[in-house]
DNA sequence: AATGTGAGTTGGGAAATCAAACTCAGGAGG
DNA sequence: CCTCCTGAGTTTGATTTCCCAACTCACATT
């Protein structure tokens, strides 16, 4: 977790990456609809291509133009971008929603973590601490 | 997103859940645990019991002392830590992993985020905005 | 009486944040 | 050709935060 925060825990770090996943790339965009100040938010992306979770695109040579791209470790905080917006969801935002997912499968999205081996429900009291191993 | 992030997405918050799901429940512990200055703790102490995710409990009166409890709406903050530890563990630690989980059904925990409703991955391309939804 | 412990406070300097203005390269319009 | 505009940052100067070490205070222990 400690080392997750590192690259993700800044503040404006998870809102410029959610508006990437939103498929608003462009630096101006970002600023604007995360609410980063310009400065800060030129640190985050540095940091983020840095840590391999972005990766920055030339996209027009005249006049110069740049997008962020996600990469494989940036589309796997998906993942965490749910449970974050699931638990705000629940527990801090008062009113109406302001976006609410919609699963293929026709549902409302809930989203649940399970285990990958049973497909049982990941609770606290389901885990247990395993020997060390290797990664 | 955003509005969780008010709650717990300052630095050292969500390492001082952790410490309390770890059973580490008082301020010294919590300190010396996460290398948080004191003073900070504190501070992002108070706002997490205000924002009804811990609560201080006073479990001796003399001395007194004080343990720092988790409301439901700290415990459901699990699965998100447990996407956080995920990601970190998969694209950003090196070298053995400090904390590997063991499922009640007997395997190595591989936290998947499903759908409810049908049990599917909950992708990004699974997921399509619905409609406003009153809370 | 002296020392220890838990749970913070306090003080001062270092670092990060903010907002607004500025830069720079390259169109677009007239 | 001259002026205005846009994207992508930089710079600047004024706040806020953060960090660390030392201090407090209420009890307990030796």
């Amino acid at each position: 977790m400690a080392n997750a925060l590192e690259v993700v825990g800044e503040r404006w770090s998870l809102l410029a990456l959610r508006e990437v996943f939103f498929g608003c790339t462009r630096f101006d965009q970002i600023a604007a609809n995360t609410g980063a100040s310009r400065d800060v938010l030129t640190v985050r992306l540095k940091k983020l291509v840095a840590a391999g979770v972005l990766e920055k695109h030339q996209y027009s040579e005249h006049p110069p133009r740049y997008e962020y791209v996600l990469t494989e470790s940036g589309r796997a905080l998906h993942n965490l971008m749910l449970m974050l917006k699931e638990w705000g969801d629940e527990y801090v935002t008062q009113g109406p929603l302001p976006l609410v997912w919609q699963h293929s499968c026709g549902a409302t999205l809930e989203p649940r973590v399970v285990c990958a081996a049973c497909g049982e429900e990941a609770t606290p009291e389901s885990l247990t601490r395993a020997e060390q191993v290797t990664h």
